[in-house]
DNA sequence: GTGAAAGCGCTAACAG
DNA sequence: CTGTTAGCGCTTTCAC
C-alpha cells in the first residue's frame, strides 16, 4: 500500500513529538562566502544528527533578523544558529552599507556601546527566547550576549597580521575597517590599534566602513586622495573582501601590491588565494566554526546545562605573496 | 496574556491548512558561490511570499539527493528547487569528483545518455513525486526531466566565448571541460565542438574533468605537458572556477594569461573580476534565475496549471584582461 | 456576535 | 501482539 506514495507526514509527527528536527540559522547573506563556509559547516553536522537547516537572509539589518528570528520559533526549530546584525535603537529602517558610505578620514574615534546612532548589543530577542531553546552566536558576539557561541579571537588574529608585517620592516601602517556596529568591526579596528601601541608605533590611517569589496575600494581610494609623503607602507584591511577592494584601487592608482603597499587581509575566503597577488591573510575556518556551532546546540539538546560556552577558535596567519619587505627606511 | 512569551504555533497551524509556506532546495553545495547566489535569488522571492527556505548540500551525489528530496517531501514542502545531481545506476556511491581525476588526454569522446557509467537523466524522484509539488529543476536540465525549469543557454554561452576568441585571431583552442555526467558540463562541450565546428576549425584540445579549481589546474597541467608546439592560443574553461585553476596553472609553467594564453570562463562569479588579470567570462545571473525559479513555483502554486515551462536565461559576454589578440601566425 | 466541537496525521498509552 | 483511544495546537464549522 506504501507502494503508491504514501510518506510520513512529518509535521504531524512534530506536533505530538514536540520537535521538528529543524535548526534556524540566520545570517547576513548566503552569497558571501564566508557565511556560506558557515553553513556548509552546519549543514553538516545537523545531517549527521537527523536534523534540517532552514536559513534565511538579514543583509545585516537587525529588523529583519528578528523578523526570521520570530518566524523561525513560531516554526518550533530545535535550535537557532545566528549571525547577529547590528541593531538600531530608534525603529528606523537600516539601509545595506549605511555605515559605509564615507570613510572617516585619518583616524576616526571609536567609542563601544553606541556607535553612530547604531546599538551594539543583541536587545530584544534575548529577552522573550522560549525557554530551553538552544540559541548559539557565530563569528559575531553582541555585547550583552548570555548564550553559546563560536567567534574568533579577532584582536590575536589583526595581532599576527601586524606582527607580520612590522618583522618585514614595516613602521607606517594603515587600517581599512569593516562595520563598527559590528563586534567583529570594532574588535578588529581595536586589535590593530592595540597591536600598535604595545610596539609603540602610531598608526597613519585607520578608517571605518562595511565589510565589503566595495567600501575597501573606496576607502583606500580616499586614503590615497591625501599627500603620497602621508601613506602607508602596508594595510591591514578587516576582511578578505575589504582588502581585495584595496587590491582593485592600488592597481587603479597605478600602483603595486607588495612594491608599493603590502596588504594583509582576514578570513581567508577561497578566492583569497587567487588574486594577484595572492593575498596573506588571516586566516578563520568558517566551515569549522558553523560545525562547531551547531554542535553546542546538539549538546544543549542532549541536556547539557550550565552557563554559556563561547568557544573562540584561533585563527592563523597564512602568508602569501601580498606582503613584502619594506623597502623605505623608516 | 501573550505578554509572557505566547508564539501561535506554526506547525500545528500548517498540519490543518495544508501548507507549511516552505520551500525545499537542494543545491551542490552553499560553499560555492554560483549556487550561494542561486539561493539569494530563491530567498528573496520566497520571503517577498511569506515563505522559509529549506536547504540541503548534495555534493553532486545522486542519493544524497534524493534523500534531501524524500525529506522535504515528509516535511511537506510547498515547493522543490533542486540543481539535479548525476545520477548512476547501480547504487554505488558516488565519491565526490569522481570523474574528475584523469584528464581524458588529447580530445575524449563524449556520448549522450550514459556517460562513463552515469546516468544522466533524473531518475527515481521523478515517478513518484506528490501530485500537484511544483518542483523546478535549476541551472541543469536532465534529460528527461518533465517540470518546470530554469536554466542557462550553454551552448549560446560558450558559443559567445569562442565567437570573441576567433575574432581576436585564434585558431588554435583548446576546451577544459566540468562534469561531463552532468548537463552543463556536456552542452558547454557540446557547443564548444559545435562554434568551432560551424568556423571549420578543429579544436587542439578538450578534456573533462570536475567543476572545480584543482579539475581545472589539473586538466590544463596535463594540456601544457605535451609538446609546446601543440599548444593552443586560447582556452576556454567549462566555468570560472576552472577558468581560475586553468589560471593557476599557466602561472605555473611560467606562462602568462593573455599574452602566452588567452583564456575565457563561464559564470562570472563575483570573484572572476578579482583574478589577475581579472577574467574574460560568459556571465550567467545566478541570483536571478535563483528567483525565476521561485516565481514558477509560486506561479503553480498560484494554480497555474499547463505544461512543464522551461525558462531559458541569455548569457552575454564580458571581456575583461584575460583575452587578447592572438599573435601567432594562423 | 461568542462558544463548543470536529479533525488535520501522527504517537503513546492503554485494553483486550 | 494487535486494536482502540486520547491528544499535540491549531482552523473551521456549526450551534447558540
Amino acid at each position: 500500500m506504501a507502494a503508491l506514495g504514501y510518506r510520513p507526514n512529518r509535521i504531524a509527527r512534530s506536533l505530538i513529538l514536540q520537535h521538528t528536527r529543524t535548526l534556524g540559522m540566520v545570517i547576513p547573506d548566503v552569497a558571501n562566502p564566508f557565511f556560506g563556509d558557515l553553513m556548509r559547516g552546519v549543514e553538516e553536522v545537523a545531517r549527521e544528527r537527523g536534523h534540517s537547516v532552514l536559513f534565511g537572509n538579514s543583509d545585516n539589518d537587525g529588523d529583519q533578523e528578528d523578523r526570521y528570528v520570530e518566524e523561525f520559533i513560531e516554526r518550533r526549530v530545535d535550535g537557532l544558529l545566528v549571525v547577529v546584525a547590528a541593531h538600531r535603537p530608534a525603529r528606523s529602517p537600516a539601509r545595506a552599507g549605511d555605515a559605509a558610505e564615507v570613510p572617516s578620514g585619518a583616524i576616526a574615534p571609536l567609542d563601544g556601546g553606541l556607535v553612530r546612532g547604531v546599538d551594539t548589543r543583541a536587545l530584544g530577542r534575548l529577552a522573550d527566547l522560549p525557554a530551553g531553546l538552544p540559541v548559539v552566536a557565530l563569528d559575531r558576539l553582541p555585547d550583552d550576549w548570555s548564550h553559546d557561541a563560536v567567534v574568533g579571537d579577532n584582536r590575536a588574529g589583526v595581532a599576527l597580521g601586524v606582527g607580520h608585517l612590522v618583522e618585514l620592516g614595516h613602521r607606517r601602517l594603515g587600517f581599512i575597517g569593516g562595520d563598527p556596529a559590528l563586534a567583529t568591526g570594532r574588535e578588529r579596528r581595536a586589535g590593530f590599534e592595540a597591536a600598535l601601541g604595545d610596539r609603540g608605533i602610531r598608526p597613519v590611517w585607520v578608517s571605518d566602513g562595511a565589510f565589503s569589496l566595495d567600501s575597501g575600494r573606496a576607502q583606500a581610494a580616499s586614503l590615497f586622495a591625501s599627500p603620497p609623503a602621508t601613506w602607508p607602507t602596508a594595510i591591514v584591511a578587516a576582511n578578505d573582501l575589504l582588502a581585495l577592494g584595496v587590491l582593485l584601487a592600488v592597481r587603479e592608482r597605478g600602483l603595486s601590491v607588495p612594491d608599493d603597499v603590502s596588504l594583509v587581509g582576514f578570513d581567508d575566503i577561497t578566492y583569497a588565494c587567487l588574486s594577484n597577488p595572492p593575498l596573506t591573510t588571516v586566516r578563520q575556518p568558517a566551515r569549522e566554526m558553523g560545525s562547531a556551532g551547531a554542535r553546542l546546540v546538539f549538546r544543549r539538546l542532549d541536556g547539557e546545562v550550565g552557563p554559556p560556552e563561547v568557544v573562540v577558535v584561533r585563527p592563523d596567519l597564512v602568508v602569501r605573496s601580498s606582503t613584502a619587505r619594506c623597502e623605505v627606511p623608516a
